[in-house]
DNA sequence: GATGAATGAGGTTTCATTCAT
DNA sequence: GATGAATGAAACCTCATTCAT
């Protein structure tokens, strides 16, 4: 799926990409604290340095801010994932590893998860289908490392099982940023990252 | 923790709930449709059958009616939820069973679920640490049902493991609807239910 | 052609059509001084002496406030003109008294058919033709009135002489308000009635 | 009356000569199409083929541009009818041809005349008289026209007949652009030329 | 107790104009 | 002379809330 295009009126593209860096940042601050609706774009504009004019120079609407968002978070966790995974080997030992990484990260950025989380619903119908396809592609990273570790006979589990799993994994790490007035009062993410990774593989040795 | 009140001008009880589950069933299909921020107070007042002005002799601020919402769907749900797990005998087909059955509750009110998860956030810091409360309730429930078969000898679980299982049936749970563009076309419930009560039971038995 | 509905949300049509006359007198001024595009809506909800609030509850878009005006002033104009009309008996002097009736309504209503003229245009598609079949009308009612004389055998004329008499006298009742620097500087209401009238039908006797 | 100087920063008279040129030529197209207030500077630059920087080096306001295109129509319509009026030999034949002539000048430039019309209103205080006197002179020309005839014994009018019937072929001439909708579906500008003269002259003659 | 007209603060977006490069 | 990014005042419109009836 291709990138859906946001309208800059302003040519130079590394402009375009510095400026909307800001703004993605001063963005993510304010929908963490107040939510996309209750930030106006004032306070975007504001939060990332420039002017209300500026601000619209950049976007073209308010939900071009919001996917922007969306879609730079996806990036930078399906990014860092996917370097992980790239180097994986297909035991259940790199499995332990991938999920300890993606809980590391998920837990780094925890805060711009939880906008994406709560906001996500507000992009447009147009913009929604891009965003879920990233999260599809990322359940997918984790399909392939548990399928490595089933055809090396470490796993036994099922097609159905191992996409399943896969959505676990990545529920689970997205849980700890979005329980955390929960989970973060119980555990230390060690803690959480091992008892998690017990719990899931644990169950699934072929041996066992 | 008690219940938050929320203000009424009109003295009569009864008129008052019979008032508030009119509102609340409109206000539901609204925000399932539109989300809370982009539903009106004029528009809540229609679906529920009467005026703008007599919405507000029953509510305080539009806000009053996203808790009322959610703190009628918690209480479906909790009350739901309380009802099979009050016949539980503590082995692990009973827990198998309310694992069922909550999946299933969760199912029947995937809507309302979907309605709290990504609106709840707009409650006030005043309401929404009482919904919060009523979260952990339910995850306590699992507890005390895993518990059990601990006790029994049935399971071998730390107390650590033991909160974090509950809180993973509770957020499998709500998984099916959340990423129901996901899940809901790879699986039928009746899958989704024996998959993931496997994965989750199978890896605890004592005996293997 | 039917009347195009400019949406209210208040449902009171005494207290619609009231509200209404009121903002399109405050409008007509303002329009008049500065025109559709540099009047605010603010500014015409408050000549018209309520809120800007208020003046939602009545239109639904800026423009629906131009579509009013114009509306109101053709009406006007064609209700006056067409009582006049209506006493016609087919003599040359009736037509005389009806360009002069004419000219006169005109002369009464020339800041309005002044704002007309200047601001139709900004009309959308949707609601200029609407206007524009009112003007077809009126130039009817003197196609009418000229026919007559013409089947009395007081005029020798054709179809299309017909036709382009009656535009010519609606423009030259027009005229006198959109020229008036120029006209109304040099002549007298009267004046100008008596010479137009002879200009026109003085080369329009059969017997001359 | 002087030509009122609109200021340009850049020296250079010819260059700014041309991009005037330039800048009127787009402005008229887009005017014609959305309005004056509709069409933004941006929008006149880019017709204009330069850049925004570029095009307020060569005027200092908005206003500018349409005083600028206004004061073009006029002159090129001027100027056509002067080249006409100046082979005049006094005759109701000169008098017909000039009548055809600046009927057919009308209906080349008809969108312009019509921007021109919608649009003047939108001159500054400022610049509208400089833009009418245009018009007196125009008419004038009429007036000279006619007297002549008056004067050869062709027709017998008054003075202010005159220029009354002066101002009637001016605007008789600008109908035929701004009433187009009822006027050219039901005339060819041949027809329309006929018809009309004949109803002007024809009852002037003075053995009629 | 019910109604709905009235309010106005505040939201998003546009666009004429400037000025550093 | 030419460019186009930056600016912010100001426009249109919405909607939660009130209060007289």
């Amino acid at each position: 799926m291709e990138k859906r295009e946001v309208h800059a009126s302003v040519k130079d593209e590394q402009l375009v990409s510095m400026r909307r860096t800001q703004m993605i940042k001063g963005a993510v601050t304010l929908f963490k604290d107040k939510g996309f609706h209750r930030t106006t774009t004032r306070e975007i504009a504001k939060a990332a340095g420039f002017s209300i004019g500026t601000l619209y120079e950049y976007i073209r609407t308010k939900e071009d801010v919001l996917y922007l968002v969306c879609d730079f978070i996806y990036d930078e966790v399906k990014d860092r994932l996917q370097k992980e995974v790239n180097q994986n080997r297909g035991t259940i030992e790199n499995l332990r590893l991938t999920i300890a990484y993606f809980f590391q990260v998920m837990d780094d950025m925890q805060d711009e998860v939880l906008v994406m989380y709560q906001e996500a619903k507000s992009l447009s119908k147009d913009a929604l289908p891009y965003v879920l396809n990233k999260e599809i592609e990322m359940v997918k990273m984790f399909e392939v490392v548990i399928s490595h570790c089933v055809e090396n006979g470490e796993l036994r589990l099922s097609e159905e099982e191992i996409s399943l799993v896969a959505h676990n994994i990545f529920v689970q790490g997205q849980m700890w940023g979005f329980r955390r007035w929960a989970l973060q009062r119980a555990y230390t993410l060690e803690d959480y990252i091992d008892i998690q990774t017990e719990l899931l593989i644990g169950g699934l040795y072929v041996h066992k």
